[in-house]
DNA sequence: GATTGAAAGAATGTCAGACAATCGGGTTGA
DNA sequence: TCAACCCGATTGTCTGACATTCTTTCAATC
């Protein structure tokens, strides 16, 4: 049997690009948290339809990212620090686990990609772009979520490191937190290509932790 | 001020009655994993327009429970059993966390609603329906899950077990493994009961890797 | 006879427009 | 001041339509 040159491509719908579109527009802060979504301004902002945008909505409830009531309509999601906390209390049990698997098994090339991303984090930490910070952190942790050889793992942490992002994305731009960030990350790194796993699973949990105190410092400084 | 009584429901939209419907018909194996879900008759079975169900298929669409391929429509999950063992380890990790917490922090209040759950399965478990079986048992781990003072665990919790019952709809009617199941729960009970975590955490792993033995094995005898 | 090609049918993706139900806020009246 | 009422704004839902795309069937050719 020949290869199977599977790779078509998806076609892409004008649904899933809206999902996309406003995912982003919602990441980047255009919406404040708690702000109302009126359909008949975002279709025309859009340029779609009010049942395309609908269902896109949906999928962005269905995420978590918006929330929509009955007769009231769409809003960005708007955490609590409980919530957040408890995002950050289930990422750090998926994160810590998958951590530990990656040092397993990861391979050479993954490997040299992770350093790869490593170094874009760093490159990032080091300037003032917040949403670049967040960006290649992400791509970071990608890596190490699908080397740990459980996709729906890597599936529920993307999830949670989406909603954490809601609530962080303008307050993630401290400074310091930036490096010290790098220095645990690259701790991680470390761990995994050394392959140690309860190193790896020691730092992994330590980075998170740090994540969760520093999202709530600066949750308390700002009100 | 009097207490608040915030029991206003929230008023049900066609759109989460469609959603409901839809879901208890797939659980129920109405729709077999695989097979096309084509708009134009489930509108006219379920009495909506079409824009409304394509609403209800996005949600559906998110929670995994149905697949949508651009210009080929929607069509009923179909795991492979490498998938079905990621969810599976994905839900261990989750379970044995939340049995510990759980065996901390019970009230005894829940915990008599734990007991009673439990007694519910086993009467489900003597009997022949197994529809009961499954939705007994969901309930005896929602208890659980509701009580480990983690609300996320318990919402990515309820995806998981979802997506599992997907795939034994209908292999989950093994006489045996109703009756060990309820063993296993039995003990899970008696270790929070006793406020033993580490007694609980061990019974909980126990009884998700002996469920998804089950699984693997009612799998392969089916071919 | 097998393979290729085209055409027809079916289903989806998307849109426009419309209408009732509901919510929130402001006004009015006591 | 507070309560009731009304009105604009917004959502929930429907009907109908059309272009695009996929699948399948059927015919033509090698």
């Amino acid at each position: 049997m020949p290869p199977d040159l599977n790779l078509r491509v998806l076609p892409r719908t004008v649904q899933q690009e809206t999902v996309d579109k406003l995912r982003l527009a919602i990441f980047s802060g255009v919406f404040e948290p708690g702000s109302r979504l009126v359909e008949s301004q975002l279709c025309v902002q859009l340029g779609i339809s009010r049942p395309s945008l609908r269902e896109a909505l949906r999928s962005l409830a269905a995420e978590r990212l918006i929330e929509i009531i009955p007769n009231r309509g769409p809003s960005v999601t708007q955490l609590t620090w409980d919530e957040v906390n408890a995002i950050y209390e289930a990422r750090e049990l998926l994160e810590v686990e998958a951590v530990g698997r990656c040092s397993r098994q990861i391979t050479p090339a993954e490997l040299r990609k992770l350093e790869g991303a490593l170094a874009a984090f760093e490159e990032a930490a080091a300037s003032n772009d917040g949403l670049a910070r967040i960006t290649t952190a992400a791509e970071f942790y990608s890596i190490i979520l699908a080397n740990c050889g459980n996709p729906i793992l890597e599936e529920i942490h993307r999830g949670l490191v989406a909603r954490i992002s809601l609530f962080r994305s303008r307050s993630m731009s401290q400074e310091g937190r930036a490096m010290s960030s790098l220095a645990e990350m690259r701790d991680i790194f470390d761990a995994i290509a050394a392959g140690d796993e309860k190193a790896a699973r020691k730092a992994s949990k330590t980075h998170v932790l740090k994540a969760k105190a520093a999202t709530k410092q600066s949750l308390q400084q700002a009100g």
